[in-house]
DNA sequence: GCCCAAATCTGCACAGTGCGCAACTAATGC
DNA sequence: GCATTAGTTGCGCACTGTGCAGATTTGGGC
């Protein structure tokens, strides 16, 4: 007669493994003999599944990659406006960023460096993975065109603005991955990010 | 007994008529039935070719529409490389882009509104469009990091530099088209460009 | 415990796609 | 002229994404 938490049920737990096991399947496969050499047939039977389930819970090939390492640009909008209004913009975005990505990058990093590992030699990946970014831009770009608030939604600042972050942000995490960096993300992301609003300052002599 | 001006032979006439027709024969019925109704067949047949000659010019649908308006980021790398080595990075940079821009942007104003608007409202081609501007961003990086050449090349910064650029040329000239400006695309670009090395200051108020 | 409704999985079929291959045609160089 | 070469075409093949219908499993009321 325990307190029931109310976990998920089991519909919602088996669907979640089903998933788990298909995105790592895939992971897997992708790893080991190509992605381009790897079919969705190879990746269902892997993960016991059929290539009809597959594509119920995956748009793509891609997408079961893509999914795990989304940008979540939505977070950091909701952060933006829910903040006080009279902090300067940029130190909102940043502190905004260290928020969401301090508290989700928390994750299976042995996994991540797999997907990591797999996008950066995979074309097909890197694309479907920019594409998808780009289509989260629009959040961070609502974001702040609510902040600034000043008719100005129409204007290219917010666009502008959100582009340049959210590729910003992609990069630095590619870099940080790439460098097997051992202290957290955010330090470098915030780093960037101050880069950015200091007009990208070359480094040293030039 | 002309002096002969050497021009393109016939077979590189005949072949840059085919791919222009398959270009705009592309562009066409995608703005005129819907890109994703728009079968390859279709293309080629109102083209006058085959189906299978469509696949000898582009590697896929979406590669003959994203080539037009691809960034030639790799003519600002040469230009970046092949400049003096004494003027300020940015400097530079901007110059390059004026002059790469003003030059190769003269191109028939028509078709190229045609394929914004077609890109604009088919998100597979924003994929392939985003896909080929971060291919070409290599180029950039690699002539922002020879310029540095402090041994800096496997830095984070010619990296996040070549992005956010790439990224703000991207969103500049949608915006620029969706305004229908009549001012010099160059003049908004450089503006952005501008904007960024400053550290993208918010606009009015805030 | 039992049974129904809803959710989920699966096989099948179908239209498209990208590409390898082998014939065929046209342009080029000598 | 004629051999060489580039370019086109038709055919076939493996793979993909999706609609549809039937089977299977789960959740919840009785």
């Amino acid at each position: 007669m325990e307190s029931q938490p109310v976990g998920p049920s089991l519909r919602q737990r088996n669907r979640a493994a089903t998933r788990a096991a298909l995105i790592s399947a895939a992971i897997r496969l992708g790893n080991q003999r190509g992605w381009d050499a790897t079919s969705v047939s190879d990746i269902a039977a892997a993960a016991g599944a059929s290539r009809r389930t597959f594509n119920n819970y995956f748009a793509s090939k891609e997408d079961a990659i893509v999914r795990l390492g989304a940008l979540r640009l939505a977070e950091v909008r909701e952060f933006l406006e829910s903040a006080a209004g009279d902090e300067p913009l940029w130190s909102a975005i940043r502190t905004a960023f260290r928020e969401v990505f301090s508290a989700a990058e928390a994750l299976d990093d042995e996994q991540r460096r797999a997907v990591a590992e797999l996008v950066r030699a995979t074309p097909a990946l890197q694309a479907a993975q920019i594409a998808a970014d780009v289509a989260a831009e629009k959040e961070l770009a609502a974001g702040i065109a609510a902040r600034l608030e000043a008719g100005a939604s129409g204007g290219l600042y917010p666009r502008l603005a959100a582009a340049v972050i959210s590729r910003t942000v992609r990069v630095s995490y590619q870099y940080w991955l790439a460098k097997r960096l051992t202290t957290p993300f955010v330090d470098t992301l915030d780093h960037s990010l101050g880069q950015v609003a200091l007009g990208l300052p070359p480094p040293a002599g030039s």
